[in-house]
DNA sequence: GCAAATTAATGATTTATTCAAG
DNA sequence: CTTGAATAAATCATTAATTTGC
């Protein structure tokens, strides 16, 4: 057999465009019914399949995010460095040599974004770490009663006037507390 | 204005990484000893204050019950959709005697290879048409909706009873597809 | 110019993670 | 707690671009 007949599709330019442009129009996954209507008509340019529609959406999405993953994190590495000139007043964080049942694999005795950005496992480590040292949360201080008056902004609060402002962004539009990556 | 000092507090990315690893290990509602304690430590990474961490645990425990409560009616949603797919057989190419209101220019019976070269406004124009044509995309946020797990090639994956008109060798595993021609 | 060699893109698979239902 | 469905991440594998030496 000399025709070694391509073991993978290939799209044509036509039907790339048209899956570019279904794209930048907001599609990202479709659902079944979705994919067979684009691969019926996308068929009209040349031989394609679900699985093909599929996986093109599959991948174009990830590497979408990837691009602009790496996009961010380039950024923010940038304004880390800024900021680490800025500022370098390592007082606390006295993690240095503490000693805890948690520590069944290796915690650092200083915790640096790098290693914040690292596995699963020590996130999730962390996590629980931050709990237990930083607010000892099992065994209570004795001032906690689920609430912290004393951390609101002091200025304007009352007990009930209610939104100053700062508050009302329950439900509003804005995202407060993202100036990076959204965690998917 | 070069310096807008920036208003209001921006979470590093490390910052934004314990406050989520502190959430997901069941922190929610931080007490005042226990904010300025998170305080404290955030502080390695970057100016914030104890209100800053106050608010991020009030909007990200709002944020949360809300996407919550969104996912969960968009499941039963997609649970009605589902159950009316069922129900279609699904027309191929009807795009040719197509008429829509997006008509409002001349749009071809038929798209030719030709007519995807031209302007840009009509690559733009048709990315739409094609999500609302081909999908019937009423689009609220951009983001995926429905799943499209028939479309995989997945090992012993069964169509679910559509009996489609235009598929056939839709889900099997076997290597496909050579390049077909096109116009270049 | 032209292929062999190398690299970058990208289609296709596999593995992990998430989330809600039972 | 377990499990099924969906999907995201990671990876494999092949094709296209490109570089390179002649």
């Amino acid at each position: 057999m000399p025709q070694v007949p391509s073991t993978r599709w290939c799209p044509t330019p036509e039907q790339l465009m048209i899956l570019e442009e279904m794209y930048r129009s907001g599609v990202r996954t479709p659902n079944a019914a979705q994919i067979q209507q684009i691969t019926a008509h996308l068929s009209y340019y040349g031989k394609i399949e679900g699985k093909n529609v599929f996986y093109w959406f599959q991948n174009h999405k990830a590497r979408d995010r990837q691009k602009l993953r790496r996009r961010l994190s380039r950024h923010q590495q940038m304004l880390q460095q800024h900021q680490m000139m800025n500022q370098q007043a390592p007082q606390l964080h006295q993690m240095e040599t503490f000693r805890s049942p948690l520590q069944q694999h290796q915690i650092p005795h200083q915790i640096t974004p790098q290693f914040l950005q690292q596995g699963r496992w020590h996130r999730e480590a962390l996590g629980r770490m931050f709990c237990e040292l930083w607010l000892r949360v099992d065994d209570g201080d004795g001032s906690e009663f689920g609430c912290s008056p004393c951390c609101r902004p002091l200025k304007t609060l009352e007990l009930f006037p209610t939104q100053s402002t700062g508050l009302k962004e329950e439900c509003s539009t804005s995202k407060s507390s993202s100036c990076s990556t959204s965690t998917n």
